[in-house]
DNA sequence: AAAATTGTGGGAAATTGTGGGAAATTGTGG
DNA sequence: CCACAATTTCCCACAATTTCCCACAATTTT
């Protein structure tokens, strides 16, 4: 089964929602229930993973060992920021002010599709973003899929 | 089976959209569903997989670890521009403006047939890459084919 | 030469994205 | 424990886009 893909540029509207644009929404499995947990990503974006994708990373958490500093350190970052979101019937979801101020997003969202999960983005932060990327997409493309 | 062969050089109507030659329509195997995935090419045209093959390539794509920053990189600009398209009941499918734009394609397209995938190229950009390559036919079917 | 297929264009219908109002829920202070 | 304010959820309406469908012309096939 298909992932993610695509991209579009959405608005946030007033009250903070954002459109999952269709053809995304069409790549959820229904085991996902029309939920999506929202939290923060890497690259200061905004990840959003479909409840059944998400329920498979925190199986792996629950094997990391609380009594390690640097584990517990992580799954407290990890879970923190994390938020289960149903879909609306047009499509939609919100999104936490806290959230939309780490990625620095006001009145208009990038969203791409990437595989597994989706990114919220502010459009100029990911412009910056790509510009700051040194390696161009042929050679990361050859670096990482190589030979 | 055969993989797609042959050119042919078409318009791109008022929607953006393309016919796709029926030889190479032909060639798709019953699994692709009559869908293709466009994305970004290399060289500056754009890719259509048949979804089959398509998958085989995502499959590869969710092998990557996704906690490390060149493989996030790399699957962020794989996927962004992927979108799944049906052939319609006239052969056609539509093209997003960005790819378009991307690939610097206006009212005329070149289809190229390239064994595994098709090729949307602007004639022109073409042309120019021809010129540009600088080995010849013969000394690169040597480099890449000779023992 | 007729019939079938293929490529091109455009109109109509359905879907999608956007905004905002009303109802329900939640948290706060008396 | 109740009232009030603020937030969230649900619902409806509109505009824009996309999808579906039909007509026509050019080409290929029989």
């Amino acid at each position: 089964m298909p992932g993610f893909k695509g991209q579009a540029t959405y608005s946030v509207d007033g009250k903070g929602r954002i459109a999952i644009p269709s053809r995304m929404r069409a790549c959820m499995s229904p085991e996902a229930h029309s939920t999506l947990v929202i939290t923060r990503g890497f690259e200061r974006c905004i990840f959003a993973y479909p409840l059944d994708e998400w329920l498979k990373i925190e199986d792996q958490i629950s094997k990391l060992n609380p009594y390690s500093q640097k584990h517990r350190a992580f799954i407290r970052q990890f879970m923190r920021w994390a938020e289960e979101v149903t879909i609306d019937a047009k499509g939609r979801i919100p999104l936490q002010r806290p959230l939309l101020e780490y990625a620095g997003i006001e009145k208009t969202s990038l969203i791409l599709g990437s595989q597994k999960y989706l990114e919220v983005w502010d459009p100029q932060r990911f412009e910056k973003y790509l510009a700051a990327e040194e390696a161009d997409y042929e050679t990361l493309a050859a670096e990482v899929m190589g030979s």
